[in-house]
DNA sequence: CCTATATTTCGTTATTTGACGAAATATAGG
DNA sequence: CCTATATTTCGTCAAATAACGAAATATAGG
C-alpha cells in the first residue's frame, strides 16, 4: 500500500510527467532537464531520484554525467503497468510537445557549462 | 496535462486507496466508509468529492443518504485504465482485506445514527 | 595534486494537503 | 412546519511538498 501510495504521489507533478515524457525520446542528463524545464539543478536532482526511488527510470554513471533513463526492465509491477499508460496518453500537449522538440535541439556539451 | 496530474493527485493518498478498494465490494454512504476507516464526516466527504472529480466514483441520492460507487461507465480515459489496475493490485494487504470485510458488516442503519 | 564541471545533499521558505469541529444545507417523516 | 439525520462547506492548524541557493561530493583531465 504504502508503495503504490508512492508510486502516484511520484507521476503526481506536472514536472516529473514532463521528465518522464522527456525520456520517452532519448536518456538525458541532469543539466539538459534543467535547460528544458527551467529548473534549479538541485530541484531537477530532486524530482529524479523520487523518479529512481519508485523504479520509473534508471541512472547509469558515465564520467562526470549521469544517463537517467526510463525504467523498460519489466522488474514493478506498477511501473510496468504504468509507463506504458503514460507513453500512450498526452499525445497532443503542446508544452510535452514543446519539450520533446527540445530534447533533440539540447547538447550536454553547450547545456552543462553555463 | 493538469487533469492527468490531478488525477494521480487523487490516488496519491492511502485513505483515498483504501475507500476505491472497498467500493470495488459494493456501494457505501458516507457514513458507512466513515465508520470503517475512522476519520471525521467532514474528511470523507472531501476525500470522496475528490475523487468523484477526477470521475473514479459516482454519487446517487438516495433520500437523506448519498451512494459512492466505482465510475464503471467508460466515459474516461484515465480511469477506464486505472480503475481495473488499482482493481488488480494490493490483493493480499492486510488492512485492505479487513476493510473489505468491514465493508460487509457495517449497516448504515446502525452506522450513520452514531 | 589541482581545477573545472556535474550532481547530490542540506537548510530555508512558500504553498498545498489532510485532518478536525462547527456551521450550513438537504431530506425524511412525524 | 419541526426535528432528526446525512452530507457538504468553511475556517483553522500541523505536516508534507516543491522550490531555491549554498555547500559537499565525485570525476575528468591538466
Amino acid at each position: 500500500m504504502r508503495n503504490l501510495v508512492k508510486t502516484f504521489k511520484a507521476l503526481s507533478d506536472p514536472n516529473r510527467i514532463r521528465i518522464l515524457k522527456m525520456l520517452e525520446v532519448r536518456p538525458l542528463c541532469v543539466c539538459e532537464i534543467r535547460d528544458i524545464l527551467q529548473l534549479a539543478n538541485s530541484t531537477v536532482s530532486k524530482h529524479l531520484s523520487l523518479l529512481r526511488d519508485v523504479e520509473f527510470i534508471l541512472d547509469e554513471k558515465d564520467g562526470k554525467w549521469v544517463n537517467f533513463r526510463l525504467n523498460d526492465e519489466r522488474s514493478n509491477q506498477y511501473v510496468n503497468k504504468l509507463l506504458p499508460l503514460i507513453a500512450e496518453w498526452l499525445p497532443d500537449d503542446a508544452a510535452i510537445k514543446r519539450d520533446r522538440e527540445k530534447v533533440n535541439q539540447v547538447d550536454r556539451y553547450i547545456s552543462c557549462v553555463s
